[in-house]
RNA sequence: GGAACCGUAGCUCAGCUGGUAGAGCGCUUCGUUUACACCGAAGAAGUCAGAGGUUCGAGUCCUCUCGGUUCCACCA
């Protein structure tokens, strides 16, 4: 044996052996009971990330425990066609070649998007391979391949047909710069200093006698004002309740011209500003509340882009900053600015982009999620969650669901499957299914109200979550009743950064409830998050990231899988650079390489005059044997509860500390008798570190003797057999 | 405003249903005798954020305070 262990060589040419093998497929025809585990597809976006290394070293260490317990198990791989993450990060490279979505038109675009989605996929597989991830190749998926669409379609026309979707004005928190509606999880907010502008409306008929005073932070939306609102009990503006002001901005063309109502409403704020608030209803969330419940018409002063609408006459065009400039000029030139107060509030921006949200009314498409929470939330208990106040966090959630919004302004993803007549319903309303049409492709059938075929696709494509939130049944082939389907569903374990808890897991449990009446996973695990050593999220921008490749030419992928093992506490967070991480894939390098000595000792420096294999009574044998079985005790229920932070560090502890310094160092005098206690108690040893460190366990294992063809099909220690 | 989590050795972190403080890296001293210097032996280092409480006994349970992080809601 060579003096030190090489880690490259040995993981070439176990990945190769296992591969021809075929050790990791699952069997729907086997005997043995099923343990599936699915792996959280990853964004076709870039390479794997330090955290995709952690969790998917998690989930394989299951896997790989599960498989020896006796199980047969289906470790599925997949990854995720990501919509807007996928566009944003495309739309940047192309503008480095100054091209955009707009020069290159639909095709070309999506020939780009299928090239880089390509690039990305195959990173991504090629770090999945080395880590040594015993997935079933064979049944890997992507979102956008067809055994997922013919589920999604499911989805959709099933909902439709259960009405449960439904299209129309609703206020959406709208990005200009990504030029799609977003959700209010996908916001962030940022602490801005602006000024609150006191805006004075002259009450109609009193011809600049009496005014009401407004406070916005907002004055270019003035255009689109359709009321002022007070509070029912304030005394101060009683008198003007039912009576009209007149705005001090105003467009010849907006309903009404220049007049806007009093009203009362009881969610205005009494104490803020004057205690009067401007109602525009096409911009702020409260104010289409008050002013669906008032009656009032919506309209809007910013359009989707960001910039103002014709309502906003000769500011038309300008972008809002802009127009909010140009307004307040206007104001104090008219003499309608009473005063400008210093005022610092949160914005909210888009998480992606930054850019300031606007909100809007917009046509979207929307799931009812009251009928999908209700039946979740009989079921939520049966999921096992690690750790387990993310039973409550979760519940929470789902109990205050608000509508799914599904459709999104993209190209890359799934279109709706809707089709409008053009003829008989040019405006694409939605409820008259006559001539409307659900199909994945262009309907076959005629419309049913014009007896012609001028069908049309809506344009707008779905929510990758709604492609997503269906990974645990997509996968394993449903809605068909499969063979894949019966065995391995529900699904034995599933992982989850929490990060993404509601718009995926809690989407998964909803959508799996509904559709098949059972939980999608009896685990679920959610993982801390890997920070830099300030706390921040590691982040191109920033420069933070830690490249999980690197660590594994470096040190190793057994190493390397241990080292982020010591970070898999359930829900715990944890910090890193990437010197933290060199020295503890360093530390469990050279663990490596003293099981490789130890398997020197053992293996090479064998005595040649061996007489027997038979046991000893010797105290230290029977010693190291009682240890060794209150470590397979420790490990084995470490494991089962998912605390492989704890595993590791038990066998780890027992290898070293154990067996190395104090056994081994003691057999030295009386060599030959302890021979067949050194051989077994290292062979047991190499089998409950095998989930952890694939590949060296493997490599010494094989020189042992040993019974079977590899230690990752060998039968988990449960109990000393000697 | 509501909620959760965290605060343990210089650094990064473990410590399950309460019973004499742990690991890795780093540091000090010694050791190159026949598995291993990617090693071995010995060692220094913490009033477990602070204050109360429950208990025979609390890092571990309860309350409060301080500090840090995150999530949810709202922000005219």
């Amino acid at each position: 044996m060579d003096k030190h262990y090489d880690h490259k060589a040995s993981e070439e040419k176990w990945l190769k052996f296992w591969d021809e093998k075929g050790f990791f497929k699952a069997d729907t025809d086997s005997p043995k009971k099923p343990y599936s585990l699915l792996i959280p597809p990853p964004n076709v976006t870039g390479a794997l990330h330090l955290g995709h290394a952690m969790q998917h070293s998690i989930l394989d260490a299951v896997a790989r425990f599960k498989r020896m317990e006796g199980y047969d198990v289906l470790l599925l791989p997949g990854v995720d066609h990501a919509g807007i993450q996928f566009e944003g990060t495309l739309n940047k490279q192309l503008e480095k070649e100054g091209l955009s979505k707009q020069k290159l038109g639909r095709e070309e675009w999506l020939k780009r998007a299928w090239k880089f989605k390509e690039d990305s996929y195959n990173s991504v597989s090629a770090t999945w391979r080395v880590m040594g991830l015993s997935a079933d190749w064979s049944r890997e998926l992507f979102t956008l391949d067809p055994k997922v669409e013919k589920a999604v379609f499911e989805e959709f026309s099933s909902f439709w047909e259960q009405d449960l979707l439904y299209k129309g004005a609703y206020i959406v928190q709208w990005c200009p710069k990504d030029q799609t509606a977003i959700e209010s999880v996908e916001m962030e907010y940022e602490e801005r200093k602006e000024k609150l502008y006191f805006v004075k409306y002259n009450l109609a008929g009193t011809a600049g006698k009496e005014f009401i005073t407004v406070a916005t932070a907002r004055p270019e939306t003035i255009y689109a004002d359709v009321a002022i609102a007070v509070h029912p009990d304030d005394p101060k503006y009683q008198k003007f309740i039912g009576r009209e002001a007149r705005k001090p901005l105003f467009d010849k063309n907006a309903p009404g011209g220049d007049r806007v109502k009093v009203i009362s409403d009881s969610r205005v704020d009494k104490e803020f500003g004057t205690g009067a608030l401007k109602i525009t209803p096409g911009h702020d969330p409260l104010d289409y509340e008050i002013g669906k419940d008032a009656n009032l018409a919506i309209l809007h002063a910013v359009d989707k882009t960001g910039r103002m609408t014709p309502l906003a006459g000769d500011l038309e065009g300008l972008k809002v900053s802009e127009a909010r400039e140009k307004a307040v000029e206007k104001l104090t030139q008219a003499g309608a600015l009473e005063k400008v107060k210093d005022y610092t509030h949160s914005v909210p921006v888009c998480e992606r982009c930054k850019t300031t949200i606007e909100p809007l009314i917009s046509e979207e498409w929307f799931v009812k999620m009251k009928p999908l929470s209700e039946k979740a939330l009989k079921r939520l208990d049966e999921v096992k969650f690690s750790p387990k106040n993310y039973e409550t966090i979760l519940g929470d959630w789902i109990k205050d669901i608000h509508d799914w919004c599904i459709s999104r302004p993209l190209w890359w993803g799934y279109r709706l499957p809707v089709w409008y007549c053009q003829k008989c319903n040019p405006s694409r309303k939605v409820g008259k299914h006559l001539d409307m049409a659900v199909s994945l492709n262009a309907p076959e059938k005629p419309c049913q109200t014009c007896r012609e075929k001028h069908w049309v696709q809506d344009e707008s494509l779905l929510d990758t979550w709604f492609s997503s939130g269906l990974w645990p049944l997509a996968t394993l082939g449903w809605p068909e009743q499969t063979g894949e389907f019966k065995k391995y569903f529900p699904w034995s374990f599933e992982i989850s950064a929490p990060e993404i808890k509601y718009l995926w897991i809690a989407r998964m449990i909803m959508l799996s409830v509904w559709f098949t009446d059972s939980i999608p996973f009896k685990n679920m695990f959610f993982h801390g998050m890997i920070r830099d050593l300030e706390g921040r999220k590691f982040s191109k921008s920033l420069g933070n990231g830690i490249d999980p490749n690197e660590l594994r030419t470096q040190w190793g992928t057994d190493a390397t899988r241990m080292a982020l093992y010591t970070y898999s506490a359930p829900g715990r967070d944890g910090r890193a650079s990437r010197q933290t991480m060199d020295e503890r894939a360093k530390n469990f390098r050279n663990f490596g390489t003293k099981l490789w000595n130890i398997g020197n000792y053992i293996i090479e420096l064998k005595p040649e005059n061996l007489t027997t294999q038979d046991k000893s009574n010797h105290p230290d044998d029977k010693w190291v044997l009682g240890e060794l079985d209150k470590t397979i005790q420790k490990v084995t229920k470490s494991l089962n509860s998912f605390d492989l932070h704890l595993a590791t560090d038990e066998i780890y502890t027992f290898v070293w500390h154990t067996f190395a310094d104090v056994y081994i160092e003691k057999t030295k005098s009386r060599r030959a008798e302890a021979q067949p206690t050194l051989e077994y108690v290292f062979k047991t040893s190499l089998e409950l570190l095998h989930p952890f460190m694939p590949f060296i366990t493997e490599e010494l294992w094989q020189r042992l003797p040993h019974e079977g063809t590899s230690i990752s099909v060998a039968p988990w220690p449960t109990k000393i057999e000697f």
